[in-house]
Order: structure tokens, then C-alpha cells, then sequence
DNA sequence: GGCTTATGGTTACATTTGCAACTGATATAG
DNA sequence: CTATATCAGTTGCAAATGTAACCATAAGCC
């Protein structure tokens, strides 16, 4: 008679699996947001929020930050020019590579979404109290840490 | 002269940002391990892990519980197929659905797989306390259900 | 200096993905 | 019944992505 053996792997409390669902409602949740008012995507929308942030900034540099391959920083930037949201300027020191910055628009894009997208974070966790909101936010300091070494 | 606003959005903190990144690591680690020794991908594993445990079942419902978009399903389970390692029967019930299950050779694969898989898993946590494991946990089921709503 | 190697960024090409349309089958309304 | 709507799954096509090659510049070395 055949016993079912018990399965190595429950999927429905595995990790790398309810990270990547996790991830993807999320991403795809935020996206509305500015989809819906500038038409842009996931790569456009980092971007802009690199340069919101930390402009100006090389597209190197954002890549490093974000974990995005550098085509796909390249292509958001040259979409985002094209929006006339962002503006390049020859760095000085280096001439390869290029100091990108928000125009007006870009300015006002950014300063339109970011609260919104901060909301839509604080919406999200407040079923979490704040102990769990630190212990979420701790364990995944500590997994981003783990894999990067 | 001008004052600098306080950011809107702190990058690093900001949730399905840092979600996003680890969510991508996490994948491309564990991704190593089934696609040196099967060369498969991302949703040719998550097919196979989804029939590991629940075979017999429908392309239909591997979609609908692991979020995968219909094609994504279809093209992962043809190239399982020709590896040999899913099998398809015809359902008695509905005859445009096949139920789908592991071939030996599948099933040997899953077998080989899955521990592995489970130990990434459990590696990855190992640096949490059991306390930090639960909340994190916790934390993923609540926002999951969220965007469920 | 000159030569090799590495780097920022773009482009070409192949692969992957998602959407829409389609096929064959089932459910449902009248 | 039968006509219409719905559904499982596949395929065509367009958009998005990653890899490799490339260009221009910079850095390291002799």
C-alpha cells in the first residue's frame, strides 16, 4: 500500500514563491497609480523616483541602486527624455557618462506621484501594527543583506 | 533662498521598492539551483513544484493559484512536456481541460528539487529568530490579503 | 607618451512576456 | 432543443527584456 510521503516543499509557505506573488500584486497595484496619469511603466517610474530623490545622478548610478540592468535604465531614461521629463547634462570630470536631472515637468511628475506612492506604502501596512511594520521591515533588511554577500 | 522639502518617498524604505529587489534576488538565487541541473526557468519550476504537490491538476488552476498568466502556464507545461516530464490525461469530466501530472522522470526531478528548495529556503532564514520568521510571515499573509480585496 | 584594459552608455538581436484573437468544448437562457 | 455566452487552452503578434557587441572615453601600466 502507497503512503503518501509528506511533501519536501509546501509552496503555500514558501518563501521565494509568496515573495514573488508579494511583489508582483504590489508592483502591479502601485502601478495604477501612475500608469493611469503619465503612462509610464515600472523602469520609467524608478527612475523618476531616483532622480526625485537623488538628482542628479548618472544612470550607472541608478542602476547600482536599483538592481537595473543598465539597458533598462538606459531605455527609461530615453523614454523619459522623450516625455521631456528629464534633462542630461556632460558631467565635467567624466565625459562618458552623463549627470540626468528632472526638467519642470519631470519636477512636477514626481511631486505629483511621491506622496501618492507614499500613501499607497502607509495604506498598505496599516493593518500591520508597528512592531510588525519594523519586523517586516527588519526581516527584509536582513534577506536583502544575506543576499548580497 | 531655497530650502530643500524633505523627500516625499524615501527609496529605501519604501515597500514595494524594496519588495521588488528582494523579491528579484531572492528568485535569481534559488534559480541557480533548478536551472544548472535542468535548465529550467522560472515558470517551468513553478509548474513543476505546483504538480510535485498537487498533481493531478489543470493548467487552469496552477494559473490561478500561482498568478501566472494562462500563456506563461501553457508555454511552461509544453516545454515540461518535452522534456519528458509531465504527462497530460484527458479529463472525463470537461474535455477542453487536461489534468496534468509528473512522469517519472518529473517526479524524479521534483524529488531531487524540492529538498533543495526547501533548504534555500530555510538558509535564507536562518539568520531570524523563530519570533521574526512567524512575523515576517504574518506580515506577508496580511498583505496579501489585502490586495486580495 | 603609447598601449592595453576597463567603464558608461547605446544599439542589435534573440528570447520572453502579455494581450488579443482563435478553437474546441461546456454551460445557460429562452 | 438551440442559440448564445462562457471557459480551457493555444497561437500570432507586438511590446518588453536580457545578452552580447559596440562606441567613445578614461584609467592603468610600460
Amino acid at each position: 500500500m502507497s503512503t503518501r510521503r509528506p511533501s519536501p516543499l509546501d509552496l503555500d509557505r514558501f518563501l521565494p514563491y509568496r515573495l514573488d506573488i508579494l511583489a508582483e500584486g504590489v508592483s502591479r497595484a502601485l502601478s495604477r497609480i501612475y500608469y493611469e496619469r503619465y503612462g509610464i511603466g515600472v523602469p520609467e517610474w524608478r527612475v523618476l523616483a531616483h532622480l526625485g530623490q537623488y538628482a542628479p545622478i548618472t544612470a550607472r548610478d541608478i542602476g547600482a541602486r536599483s538592481r537595473m540592468h543598465k539597458t533598462k535604465v538606459s531605455r527609461a531614461v530615453g523614454e523619459l527624455e522623450r516625455l521631456g521629463f528629464v534633462r542630461r547634462m556632460e558631467s565635467d570630470t567624466d565625459r562618458r557618462e552623463a549627470l540626468l536631472s528632472l526638467t519642470a515637468k519631470g519636477r512636477a511628475a514626481y511631486d505629483d506621484l511621491a506622496p501618492r506612492a507614499a500613501d499607497f506604502a502607509r495604506q498598505l501596512l496599516d493593518d500591520l501594527t508597528t512592531a510588525e511594520q519594523r519586523a517586516l521591515d527588519s526581516a527584509i533588511d536582513r534577506l536583502l543583506a544575506k543576499l548580497a554577500r
